[in-house]
DNA sequence: CCATGAGCTATTGTCGACAATAATGGCATG
DNA sequence: CATGCCATTATTGTCGACAATAGCTCATGG
């Protein structure tokens, strides 16, 4: 417990330094510590961490084909920007990606699975009701209902290309944008609807249902984005929500 | 004219000694130079093309995160081996993908890609009564057209996934299961369905197409798999197919 | 006063060498 | 003869230094 704020001990493949750096940049960047269109220069990272110039790139690398950075050859790398633009793309991919999951969970998932998921809700509808104000537990428990479905098609390509790729990307838009969409009650119906189709073996309404689930919280985050956009003239970020997210 | 067999001069981004290992490492897996499973030692790939192991490393991260190889810290990397199971996920998640472009593509693609677009299957078609076994043109003209679909939904995100990292994939399989699909004629119709739909703005019917065009390739690709499999106990590779590929 | 060019500086790209880890083969022992 | 241990060896991980490129500063001329 030396470094509780960046302790990566219990994550996997930490054996090398490349893959420690590259864990605690991915936290860094996620968290909102490396701001969103700073630069990065690797003797400051390189200082900054202790390590050489080498394992440094390497973990650039990584965090380059996770879309994290962006590099320009011989000019340097910076922290990606998410424009609406791009939130948006996200979303039509995780919706495209997503209820393809819930479909082949619907046929895949096992009884253990299911109950496992079950008990997620349950624990999510409970802290729902005691902290309506707290965010932070609701949005970890929305990443891990979306987590296992995903897990559950038992598709490694849906599993690397959701799970190691994109949702590290959505919970940077969360910090970014500051967790704007609320909606959790509706939310909350649409994950035990998706749940009941899943339990049932229904894999197209299933589907149907992720998609639809997945679209809502697209227009609804493009909704109050637009609203934030008449209240104030301040286009780049918008302001802190009153009720916590629930995607 | 130097090196016509690994020239890269036509590529982008060629203005590192990493992008360039990168992309004639990328090319000698794909055409099955480098055969899947084979092992890559560091030192020899080094003294073959005449770097140093630095960009090589970069080089094969990047490799890594196209998961065209596998590493394994300490151990070493090799070619990836594509099992027909990971080949069925990976038409899953391009039903998922392909479908939902071409939905998008039918809002916002542009009267001169639309006629691109039909200018690439008149091509195909021509070079389908020209040379019926040659299988090189049309696979490439196949590539060429899912590749303007997805390009024309305008999605960054799409495109990179599609593009950049599931399509070389796509390749891969082709060359290491010998191009196994033999539905030609069938493809062809379906090809131009699309593109009615797509200029007919129709956007739920192009995504409908398109989703039970892919499907119906991975159900081309699994019956003759199984078929094979029957006819000679042979698991690993497929033998020579008769008719060249559309997917 | 502004534009343009040369020189400088800081950052990135590349290289070779050293350290650490894991596979391999031989050897001793039960 | 099989099996477990140990040393060797090859490969990977890491580091510091050098080369090359891009952006910036400042002087100079119109």
């Amino acid at each position: 417990m030396d470094t509780p704020d960046t302790d990566t001990s219990s994550l996997p493949e930490v054996r090398t330094l490349a893959e420690r750096v590259f864990h605690q940049l991915q936290d860094a960047i996620v968290r909102g510590e490396l701001p969103p269109g700073s630069k990065i220069t690797e003797p400051g990272l390189s200082k900054a961490y202790g390590i050489s110039r080498g394992p440094l790139r390497e973990a650039m690398r990584r965090l380059e084909a996770h879309r994290l950075i962006e590099r320009v050859p011989h000019v340097g790398a910076r922290v990606v920007k998410l424009s609406m633009k791009e939130l948006m793309e996200l979303f039509d991919v995780r919706e495209a990606l997503e209820s393809m999951a819930a479909r082949i969970a619907a046929e895949h998932m096992t009884a253990a699975e299911i109950t496992g998921l079950r008990e997620v809700l349950a624990v999510h509808e409970q802290q729902a009701d005691l902290a309506r104000g707290e965010a932070y537990y609701q949005r970890e428990g929305d990443l891990d209902f979306h987590y296992r479905i995903v897990q559950g098609s038992h598709n490694r390509m849906l599993m690397a290309l959701l799970c190691d790729d994109l949702y590290y990307l959505v919970r940077m838009y969360r910090t970014q944008f500051s967790a704007s969409g609320s909606r959790p009650q509706r939310a909350f119906v649409e994950h035990h609807r998706i749940v009941d189709a899943i339990e049932a073996g229904d894999a197209e309404l299933a589907e149907l249902l992720m998609r639809r689930h997945v679209a809502a919280s697209r227009e609804n985050v493009l909704a109050r984005y637009a609203a934030s956009l008449e209240g104030q003239d301040q286009p780049s970020v918008v302001s802190r929500p009153t009720v916590p997210s629930t995607h």
